[in-house]
DNA sequence: TTGCATAGTGTCATAAAGTGTCATATAATG
DNA sequence: CATTATATGACACTTTATGACACTATGCAA
């Protein structure tokens, strides 16, 4: 289970860190891929393949599903994270998530996954889930 | 069953005392998660589990959903009390509740939950409270 | 082919943040 | 009052983050 919020940058080289906390689950291995809201996923490799197959056995009949699939696999690829912790956003994720060379990066803990946000982003994000939080607080109150 | 109101002062490195009495129940793990009215809660492992499985059963596709996932787990995070009864709050839920290095903070026990507030926002809050319930009972008469 | 430019990778040095331990001060308990 | 437990500051130590830089691989153009 991943949680927290943190603050880093992406490096001159489109490197970003992970979060210590997050690494030894994901130290053996992990898949980067889209997300939804123009975040990027990274997955544990378990994870992943469950993800996977979910999508495969969805009916390639539905246009949603097709297109579902389309950004999962062909967004997705197996990164490994470097002796300083770091791991390689290709080119086409960082246009997908919006984050550049040298911006802020916030990466969170959503439970299963770990989310890859530019901040920019994930302000306008966070706000909005604040607010549904609060307001299932209110009504379970 | 948590009770009672304790003051103490967050250290330089952002640590806070937890008061003796709520240790033994929080010692063998706790999450730390953003409450209402800018407090912290902290849970016991099972509270938490109990909360968060709530979350796991929730669709991803619906945007609410997922943005109650990332609220939730975002903004918790896992500690541990030190041999001292410290836990280290990080730097975004100290922004959050609003207490700073050094600053005065009240722990309180609220049944089930631990509340962590800066005594600032403590005051205000039980003032409020305090004329609330004073005007109940004004009605009640 | 060769040379150059670009993207990506690995390593290191330094700075910053977090953690653990201890000593003392304060409060609680019998 | 004596004893024990708790709180707090200080400080050493460890880990993590970040920038710098050298190196590799790849592709493109002369």
């Amino acid at each position: 289970m991943f949680l927290g919020e943190f603050q880093h940058t992406m490096d001159s080289k489109g490197r970003v860190v992970i979060p210590s906390k997050f690494r030894e689950e994901l130290q053996q291995g992990c898949v980067i891929t889209k997300g939804q809201d123009n975040c990027l996923q990274i997955l544990t490799k378990n994870n992943w393949e469950n993800e996977a197959s979910k999508m495969a056995s969805l009916p390639s009949t539905d246009r949603t599903s097709r297109q579902l699939r389309r950004a999962l696999f062909s967004g997705a690829i197996d990164v490994k994270i470097d002796s300083a912790g770091r791991v390689q956003i290709p080119e086409n994720l960082r246009v997908y998530s919006g984050i550049d060379i040298n911006e802020d990066v916030t990466v969170t803990g959503s439970g299963p996954v770990v989310e890859v946000w530019s901040t920019r982003n994930w302000k306008k994000i966070q706000n909005e889930a604040d607010q549904a939080f609060a307001n299932i607080n209110e009504v379970k109150g």
